[in-house]
DNA sequence: AGCACGCCGACT
DNA sequence: GTCGGCGTGCTC
């Protein structure tokens, strides 16, 4: 008997076993099965003469959805992703398609398909069919003799047509596929800008090794034209009628280089792939990429699962950004698995980014990674880099007289500022003058961020709110102060300096509406804008023809910070933000509010020096034994009871001891915020010099975890965790 | 994940 | 006497 091994989107490591019979299957078919009491779509992985299941017990497949079977690599990355981050194959493999195709019946009720022969068709006889029946054999000669018929085929060979094929398709003789025919558009790209040499040189490299696998390094400051090497390289990709999946870190960025590249290639075809699409559309979008009738897929890091039959490059821009790693679910990171990816589909893998995670970057300086570096900008010169040396004793609002003389001449000049400001609200604390009570959140161990628009205070963990207290609770003070600066703070503070100007702020609050941050990008680059307040949002690949000035005010707060990549992500952060100031013809100036001028994050924002940093910062990391020197994966647990999750990780640690040789198990510990949402959150580190190790680990540990149902812990593993 | 089964407390 | 709380176990 024909079984076959079916992966569900069930949080369970197994998969399931069906009966096969009467289909034509193969590993990447979806297919409808009754499960419980309900069906699901599954996905066929494997395909089995045995079942360790009773043959009573087994239930058969329902039917075969009229999608083409996923392509070998897909599938190949989501068993990989599935044992590298040891999270259930049903799981990887339905965060990796589009909702809508795990409905049952969405496929169908597509308007356009067409009908292939499967082998039971094929292998029917001639005389199945008798002579006078000149519809049925009609139809089947003109299936034999293209192997796949568009609807609108089959009905010129009869008007029954539909009605046989459907009946067809219940025997087996024919599958129902949706139509994926369509053509591939031409792509002739228009004149690009000449390239420097540097850029020549990346652009040469690459090419010679199209066609097969390599992983590549472009370091390349803002302004150094990392995307005109990206477009170079597509072209020649689609030339050679290859495809290309161009990921990016966050949705926002998306239609920016979406109208760039509709400019240089009109007439080409690029789908662009993200969360925040309706269902129906990206599924649309999922189809044309695996028909090969998208050329180029551009997409955040979901986007790295649309199967691409025929695959020439794989792009990650920004490649540092955290965004590439899932947060919760099977905890991916995009960008790892594209080189994976890359290895399997044997094409180049380009990482691009102004300043690399420390990991690509001690990949490049290994020679595991070809390094390329794009120094010089050919559209302006580096931005200026000045310390403002602050003390204690700045207003409430924290800007400094130095940062507003700057603001006011480049307001004269007609010249636009940002100002940078990593928090939002008014005030991330509310505290009492008296005795030293800070609001806190009654759900989260964090304080409560003060907003002033709607006089309330809300916490950024966990969305709870309340409403400002008139005293304090705990003295009755009447005295309550709002500590610290946030955007909203910021922007009142320049509105109050310059009436005149047009003030714009832009944070997550100001651009919540549906689009509001396009309607805000407009204004930037319109006339009036002269000072923007933002937070990251506007620091992430966005161009500012006009902005000649960044002031970072206060960034010392990351200083503070007890994760070992801290400076790392501010350096990153700080070289981001600066690369928006100054263009051609309008040098940029950076300001830096610091209590510290002299600390080596600072040092090097100035000098521009990512290596000189990254090397510093990678000599420690080698000494303290940090990534990724070594590796490391975290088990998180978390409960509404913290003696739970505590007595949870205790005995998971207990369920491998003694630890493997080679591996290390740190005792567990809250996490940095130990309770959102009434969960007290703890976790537990297991570090290895050897991957292999740690990844044996892992596997002999993690379905043990799992034997023990603990009811009340929800707990996850998180395989290459981004921080603790 | 859903969903059923099952075994203890407060109600028409 | 039962309605329903959620702890436990199963889904091929």
């Amino acid at each position: 008997m024909v079984i076959a091994r079916v992966a569900l989107d069930v949080p369970v490591a197994e998969l399931f076993d069906y009966a096969a019979a009467g289909h034509d299957l193969r590993p990447g078919h979806l297919v409808a099965v009754p499960f419980g009491r309900k069906r699901q779509v599954g996905l066929v992985v494997g395909l089995a003469q045995h079942s360790a299941i009773p043959d009573a017990r087994l239930k058969r497949i329902e039917r075969v959805l009229p999608v083409e079977p996923l392509p070998e690599a897909t599938l190949k990355l989501i068993h990989f992703c599935s044992d590298y981050y040891h999270h259930p194959l049903g799981q990887v493999a339905f965060v990796a398609l589009p909702t809508a195709l795990r409905r049952v019946g969405y496929v169908a009720a597509r308007a356009s398909s067409c009908f292939a022969l499967t082998a039971a068709g094929h292998a029917l006889p001639d005389e199945q069919f008798p002579k006078r029946a000149t519809a049925m054999r009609g139809l089947m000669a003109a299936l034999r003799a293209s192997g796949v018929l568009q609807e609108s085929q089959a009905r010129t060979v009869t008007p029954r047509a539909m009605a046989l094929l459907r009946e067809w398709a219940d025997r087996g003789w024919v599958q129902q596929q949706l139509a994926e025919t369509a053509q591939v558009p031409a792509a002739i790209a228009t004149q690009g800008p000449p390239l420097t040499d540097e850029q020549q040189s990346a652009v040469d490299r690459i090419t010679s090794s199209l066609g097969s696998f390599s992983p590549w390094l472009l370091e390349g400051v803002t302004g150094s034209g990392k995307t005109e090497v990206y477009f170079r390289l597509i072209e020649k990709v689609l030339a050679a009628g290859r495809q290309v999946l161009l990921m990016v870190p966050e949705i926002n960025l998306t239609p920016q280089l979406e109208a760039r590249f509709a400019d240089r290639f009109p007439g080409a075809r690029m789908v662009s792939l993200h969360s925040g699409l309706a269902e129906g559309e990206r599924c649309e979008r999922w189809l044309a990429a695996r028909s090969g009738t998208a050329q180029v897929v551009l997409g955040t890091r979901l986007a790295l699962f649309t199967p691409m039959p025929r695959a020439g490059l794989i792009i990650v821009d920004e490649e540092h950004d955290g965004s590439f790693k899932q947060q919760d679910g099977v905890r991916y990171s995009a960008r790892d698995l594209a080189v994976f990816l890359g290895n399997l589909q044997q094409v180049p893998v380009l990482l691009g980014s102004a300043t690399p995670s420390l990991e690509s970057y001690h990949n490049a300086r290994s020679k595991r990674f070809g390094s390329l570096r794009l120094t010089r900008r050919p559209a302006a010169d580096p931005p200026r880099v000045r310390m403002v040396e602050v003390g204690g004793d700045l207003p409430p609002h924290g800007l400094s007289n130095p940062v507003f003389d700057a603001i006011s001449g480049r307001l004269a000049r007609g010249e636009q500022s940002l100002v940078f400001i990593n928090r939002r609200g008014f005030a991330p604390a509310l505290m009492c003058a008296a005795c030293g009570w800070a609001a806190e959140c009654s759900r989260c161990s964090a304080r409560v961020v003060w907003h002033l628009q709607d006089k309330r205070l809300r916490c950024h963990h966990c969305g709870h709110e309340e409403g400002l207290p008139r005293v304090c609770p705990t003295c009755g003070n009447q005295d309550l102060r709002g500590l610290g600066q946030g955007t909203q703070r910021v922007e009142q503070a320049l509105v109050e300096r310059y009436p005149d100007a047009k003030v714009l702020r832009v944070d997550r609050d100001s651009t919540r509406r549906k689009h509001a941050w396009q309607a805000i990008r407009e204004d930037i680059h319109g006339d009036r804008a002269g000072i923007l307040v933002g937070t990251q949002m506007l620091a992430k690949g966005h161009d500012f023809p006009k902005l000649t000035l960044v002031a970072i005010v206060n960034p010392d707060a990351a200083l503070y910070a007890t994760d070992f990549r801290a400076a790392e992500r501010l350096f990153q952060q700080l070289m981001q933000v600066s690369g928006r100031a100054g263009r051609a013809d309008r040098p940029g100036e950076v300001l830096v509010q610091t209590r510290f001028p002299d600390h080596p994050v600072y040092r090097a924002l100035m000098a521009q020096d990512f290596r000189g940093f990254a090397d510093e910062l990678l000599e420690e990391r080698r000494r303290a034994g940090f990534p990724p020197f070594v590796f490391q994966a975290v088990l998180r647990a978390e409960a509404h009871d913290e003696r739970a999750v505590e007595a949870f990780l205790a005995r998971s640690a207990g369920l491998v001891a003694p630890s493997p040789e080679g591996v290390t198990f740190y005792d567990p510990v809250p996490a940095t915020l130990a309770r959102v949402a009434g969960r007290h959150r703890w976790h537990l580190l297991v570090q290895s010099g050897s991957r292999a190790a740690l990844q044996r680990l892992l596997s002999a540990w993690r379905p043990r975890i799992a034997e023990g149902r603990s009811s009340r812990v929800r707990w996850s593993l998180d395989v290459d965790p981004l921080d603790l």
